[in-house]
DNA sequence: TATAATTGTGATAATTTAGTGATAGACATG
DNA sequence: CATGTCTATCACTAAATTATCACAATTATA
């Protein structure tokens, strides 16, 4: 369950995404300013925070500064017509994305829970030369996979379906698919060579052979 | 070309939309109540619904809830001052968006593009989307159900079938309708079929099996 | 209440699907 | 050309999935 943080002056404000939030299953903490935010962030973590900008005491971008000194927590920005706008842009610190006010109360939940989930699959499009799973690691330049610091033997196609797996990693993939993007449009083949090669790189993988799982009716994907 | 349903008493205010969203190049259709507005979603389909919500013979409310089930369209109320109570009412019922009378033409133009750029981006990605319902989530992506964050074993047909009452949620589907999309429309089985199944995904779905409700006479539908 | 209609469900046979060993052709190499 | 490697397909098996039926349970109706 994800943990947000509401920092807005306006009671009204607080109790409407509070409302929604809620209902989308979210915990929902508020803040109604800057400093409060930041005392509530000493003591809690947040997946995400959701602030407005104009507040008494301390504005928006003076709490965010303060609390990415200790935290690294995606932000949402509230920011009336308008006002502060231009500043979002040129901001040196990384908000995620903002919404103006009035606001319509779905999409500000829309939008917390697209930067969630890029916040959180972040590291799936990490495209590196490297992967790396315990003991396992690809070197996509070298073209070389290493279980156990052993260099293993695989055939082009193992190899080529492989990494093709491994970068969609926990996405379940059609043989179909599987087929177009690692033999190519042009081949016209049956779907079961697939099963084969999957069968002889599970035997290449030796104690990782179960990471490839079967989607039955489907496929095949790799699991981390 | 985006289709409007605008449906509110006072002529005045459907002809002020009317030219505004004609102007923005959407189609417009009016209904001067909510029984009309029934009668004409039931012949026609519309991207977005905007809606008044005191109008003689049927609410706003009363309407939406009577549109929704059979169809998931979204929806901007409009309310006047001080109705306080319905915003309750309508995040209930998913309203996406409110817009206090007496707006500005242009500000409802603005919540229009907002609510349907949310919603048909949500369309393209829909099969990339996680649905996430207290503690179950499913990951369309890898095709896998959690509930409490266990993995949870569904066949194929589970599984498809689960999605297609999710995606369409609330919405009551006849046994025939969720053979054609479901198992496809060349299949020439029995009705009942979907019966065992819906008993199988129920057994499946634990402490979830509630969710899927059995609509007498007609067929079944998950209930958020 | 009795009766009819509808849905729930256990059992099972039929069907579908995936795993795998064998094999033949393709291809490159020496 | 002989050899070894790689690849695609096939055939067979085991296992999983599915559709149907029969009967039980429930709900609606007369």
């Amino acid at each position: 369950m994800y943990k947000i943080l509401v920092v807005d002056d306006e009671e009204k404000i607080r109790e409407v995404i509070r409302e929604y939030a809620t209902f989308e299953g979210y915990e929902v903490v508020d803040a109604i300013d800057g400093m409060d935010a930041i005392k509530i962030c000493k003591e809690q973590d947040f997946d995400i925070i959701v602030m407005d900008i104009m507040m008494p005491r301390l504005d928006g971008f003076s709490t965010i500064k303060e609390i990415r000194k200790t935290k690294n927590i995606p932000v949402i920005m509230l920011s009336a017509r308008g006002e502060e706008y231009d500043k979002l842009f040129g901001f040196e610190l990384g908000i995620d994305d903002y919404v103006v006010k009035p606001f319509s109360p779905k999409e500000l939940m829309a939008r917390i829970n697209a930067v969630l989930s890029r916040t959180k699959t972040n590291d799936k499009t990490k495209k590196e030369n490297n992967y790396v799973y315990e003991d396992m690691q690809i070197d996509m330049l070298g073209r070389v996979v290493y279980i156990d610091n052993e260099k293993i033997e695989l055939t082009p196609k193992e190899y080529e379906l492989l990494v093709y797996l491994v970068v969609n990693k926990n996405i379940a993939l059609s043989r179909e698919k599987i087929l177009n993007e690692v033999w190519g449009y042009d081949f016209y083949g049956e779907d079961r060579t697939v099963d084969t090669h999957i069968k002889m790189l599970r035997n290449s993988l030796g104690k990782y052979r179960d990471k490839i799982v079967t989607v039955r009716g489907m496929g095949y994907k790799f699991e981390e």
